[in-house]
DNA sequence: GCGAATACGTA
DNA sequence: CGTACGTATTCGCT
């Protein structure tokens, strides 16, 4: 019997219940964003969640196979022969559930030449006899010999891996009739398919059963063969030879050399961020949250306060220093490490409080705006000290609102994260102490009102002044030049942007939006009246039954919820089957789509008229702006009514025109030179019509004669070569023949061979590295290009592929920006920049500087690089954005 | 109230 | 079986 005070020891076989898993819970519901499955990882901790919780064991080990070979396949190579290809989805998803495990500091066993069973075997051998009390998960039913009074078999049932039958010898008595031990002559006996080792036949459960009850044993059996009389007694005496081999590959090995000590298997606290790292790769959200509260931390705590290691540095005391004291101090401190941290906190756009901190000091300010007291820290704000923030661009922004504008180097840990890892989850401070310090941010109590002790805006700052030069210290030259170089000169300007806003109006937008509005209605209404009912049209469960069930189209390409009623899809239906329906359909999601546009819109008009977006500079790991608050990188363009939103922004009061200014085919000029392609320069310094040029090159045809339905050919293939595309996609998008589309492509490289070759190499590339550069030597990691997941892997290739090309656009555009806005502030012009849409620029002319500025812009945005071809730069000149943008 | 899934706008 | 984003909607879940 155990006790209270007996250890319990629990030993799982890995690949035999990931395996279970994998088969227990559906494929296609398990899967990360990029492809990656995780049906078999998310059953197995789940169960391992549940037996943390209801068994509560001291120690822990996990058992993985190494391969499907062993002794035994070396005594018998037929073993397990008749075992399929392992499912191209389960492929992967063990060294993850490694990691996983390793993250919650759980060992993990193999022993080369033996399997997991084996390892099992000996653990609840040893185990049982240093006085655990040992409990056996395992989807074998070879183990079963292990059971004993000391030792239980949790065996998984047919519905899934978190329901386990519990064996103990009462049980294995009940179910098979036999004790424990006796369970391998039986099995010896039957055979086992699954392991392709067939038994003597006529023999089933019972019959052996019956014999072990009367002869005690297999040996009894066989020894007492003779006696047994029939077909059955004949058949063993026949096959007697096959049940000594399954015996004998059958019995579990209990002494094997295990690389651990029983003791070093305790239980020990999980690591923390190893686990919110792990589990975010794998997008276990609830899963995570379940571990963290079996394990007692607070889930909902982006942190845990009591786990910051002893090592860590003492916590200074802040000071509070007026006037003299201030100055001294600041002057004391400004040049020291990468300078002094600066938190604030912003209560409506404007900063309250404010500390600074070094590395070993911290200062708070009871901070008013021009308060003579504070004067030293306005001076060295607004001088050319460096500042080190988190999040630079709000703080900028609000003390710009009290008329400080922050001048100097600006260092933002936020944005040495971004470029040192692009497309990190962790983005904020919390996150980045972790990483770069081990360390824990301080949490105060929500429900507190006070900041408690050792939290808030001081402690923050200590953790930046002292984040900054560790991170920096790990950027490499190449990214050490972009964050100089490129983002901490862009970030103010991105501020000034925001706060100019760009003008839009509110009365245009009001009636566009009623116009859209009566014509969704009127639209739907004639859909209703086409299908003689109501349906909701932006439910896509609702048009399935409409469209594959009442109507009985043919099924579309299918998703997650059955089939897809995307535009694509419905455009292939109309082909196939028409119907009023669909296009009704289409114009009343055209509609309803523009008309939310307008709305959303409208309701980010600011008081003074304005729509101010947010950059986002850390938002996408090419190197690329994001726009949010509202999205103005994705107005529309294509359509007569989406013109009529861009028609909505215009010159603001004071202005005389808005100026828009972008890059022709920059990301074509960008594969030109980095692949040096000869052809394509040649293509590039012509200068003429590129997509003709091509044209003529691949159909061999006269550039004049090169006609619309050629060009288009090529224009979709020009661009679709930097993401990637297959003939497969090429053939789908311009709805061709997939032969045509082949030859299409071949007869592209044909002429461009250096473009081939030069995407084949990024790749390649990228696989040695780890990561893409820039031209300017921006990194992006690509730790996905060594999947054994094809899906997962092949999605990394073209993203690798794409991110040199997309992240040297985005480069340029931000180099030209801050020249642009540096000449702008030097020439003491008016006008402003406004909105960047990758490859676009757009301005607020001021009266009589259309010119000057034109000038400038074009000059910086054409020369922000030396690149083998030209930087082709074209301007727009109109009172809004429609008539501004040619 | 939250998230996943779907759909769609831009470069 | 084409990269990079952000947003709105519906629907099923807690």
């Amino acid at each position: 019997m155990s006790n209270e005070n007996q250890p319990t020891l629990l030993v799982i076989d890995g690949h035999s219940l990931a395996f279970r898993a994998f088969y227990a819970l559906p494929v296609d519901s398990f899967q990360t964003s990029d492809g990656q499955h995780t049906n078999a990882i998310h059953g197995f901790i789940a169960m391992l969640i549940n037996l943390l919780k209801a068994e509560k064991p001291t120690h822990i080990a996990v058992a993985f196979d190494i391969s499907r070979y062993s002794f035994r396949t070396r005594e018998y190579p037929e073993y397990k022969g008749t075992r399929g290809e392992t499912p191209p989805e389960f492929i992967g998803q063990i060294p993850l559930l490694q990691e996983a495990l390793a993250a919650m500091n759980i060992t993990t066993i193999t022993v080369e030449d033996y399997e997991a069973d084996d390892i099992l075997a000996t653990l609840a051998t040893t185990g049982s006899a240093a006085g655990y009390r040992v409990l056996v998960v395992s989807g074998d039913r070879d183990t079963i010999q292990l059971v004993n009074d000391e030792v239980t078999l949790l065996y998984p049932s047919r519905q899934g891996v978190s329901d386990l039958t519990r064996y103990d010898p009462a049980k294995v008595q009940e179910r098979y009739g036999i004790r424990p031990e006796q369970y391998p002559d039986v099995a010896a006996l039957v055979g086992e398919t699954s392991d392709n080792l067939p038994g003597v036949p006529k023999v089933g459960e019972k019959t052996a059963v019956k014999w072990l009850g009367i002869y005690g044993s297999l040996d009894g059996i066989l020894e007492n063969a003779e006696a047994i009389t029939g077909k059955v007694g004949e058949s063993l005496r026949e096959h007697k030879d096959r049940a000594v081999r399954n015996r004998r590959l059958n019995r579990l090995v209990t002494d094997l050399a295990l690389p651990v000590e029983l003791s070093s298997l305790a239980r020990s606290a999980i690591d923390e961020e190893a686990v919110r790292d792990i589990f975010a790769r794998l997008q276990f959200r609830t899963l995570l949250d379940r571990l963290l509260k079996t394990e007692g931390i607070d889930p909902s705590a982006s942190q845990a306060g009591s786990a910051t290691p002893t090592s860590a540095p003492e916590r200074p005391e802040p000071q509070r220093l007026l006037d003299e004291e201030l100055r001294a101090w600041i002057e004391r401190n400004a040049a020291s490490g990468c300078g002094i941290a600066l938190t604030a906190d912003v209560v409506e756009g404007r900063v309250v409080d404010v500390a600074l901190s070094t590395a070993e000091q911290s200062v708070e300010l009871a901070w008013q705006l021009h308060g003579a007291d504070y004067a030293p820290f306005e001076e060295w704000l607004t001088g050319d000290s460096p500042v080190v923030m988190a999040g630079a661009k709000s703080l900028i922004k609000a003390f710009h609102r009290s008329g400080l504008e922050v001048a100097g180097p600006i260092i933002d840990v936020e944005l040495l994260g971004w470029v040192l890892r692009p497309g990190s989850p962790e983005k904020d401070l919390a996150g980045i102490a972790r990483r770069y310090l081990g360390e824990d941010l301080p949490v105060g109590d929500p429900n507190q009102l006070i900041a408690s002790e050792g939290s808030g805006l001081a402690v923050d700052a200590w953790f930046l002044s002292r984040l900054a030069p560790v991170m920096r210290e790990a950027l490499d030259e190449g990214s050490l030049r972009v964050f100089d170089d490129i983002e901490v000169p862009v970030l103010p300007v991105l501020a000034e942007m925001e706060l100019a806003g760009v003008a839009v109006s509110h009365d245009e937008l009001h009636t566009l939006s009623t116009s859209l509005g009566d014509r969704a209605a009127d639209l739907a209404a004639q859909a209703y009246a086409e299908i003689g009912r109501e349906v909701n049209l932006g439910s896509p469960k609702q048009l399935q039954e409409v469209l594959f069930d009442q109507l009985g189209m043919p099924k579309t390409r299918a998703n997650k919820t059955g089939y897809s009623t995307d535009a694509g899809a419905l455009a292939d239906l109309q082909a196939k089957s028409p119907h009023p329906f669909l296009g009704l359909l289409l114009q009343h999601r055209d509609a309803t789509k523009l008309r939310q546009i307008v709305e959303s819109l409208d309701k980010a008009i600011a008081p003074d008229g304005r729509i101010h977006t947010t950059y986002g500079q850390i938002g996408a790991s090419t190197g690329r702006l994001s726009s949010t608050d509202p999205n103005l990188q994705n107005i529309p363009i294509r359509s007569e009514e989406g013109r009529r939103i861009r028609s909505a922004f215009h010159a603001g009061e004071g202005m005389e025109t808005l100026l828009t200014a972008d890059y022709s085919q920059i990301e074509m000029r960008i594969m030109a030179h980095l692949s040096g392609d000869p052809g394509l320069i040649q293509a590039f310094k012509e200068g003429e019509d590129l997509h003709r040029f091509v044209g003529a090159r691949i159909f061999g045809v006269d550039p004049s004669d090169v006609t619309p339905e050629m060009r288009s050919k090529v224009k979709a293939m020009s661009y679709g070569l930097a993401y990637g595309l297959s003939a497969f996609g090429l053939s789908k998008q311009l709805r061709i023949e997939s032969s045509e589309a082949k030859k299409l492509m071949s007869d592209y490289f044909e002429r461009f061979g250096a473009v081939r070759d030069y995407l084949r190499h990024v790749v390649e590339q990228a696989k040695t590295d780890g990561y893409t550069t820039t031209i300017f030597g921006r990194r992006r990691p690509f730790p996905e290009l060594s999947s054994p997941n094809r899906v997962v892997r092949e999605n990394a290739e073209r993203a690798a592929l794409n991110a040199p090309i997309q992240g040297s656009a985005a480069d340029i555009m931000k180099i030209a920006m801050v020249r642009i806005a540096d000449e702008m502030r030097t020439s003491d012009l008016r006008s402003r920049m406004l909105l960047q849409v990758h490859d676009e620029l757009v301005f607020d002319v001021a009266p009589g500087e259309t010119d000057t500025l034109g000038e400038l812009v074009t000059r910086h945005m054409s020369g922000a690089a030396e690149l083998s071809v030209p930087l082709d730069v074209q301007l727009g000149v109109g009172t809004d954005w429609n008539t501004a943008g040619h």
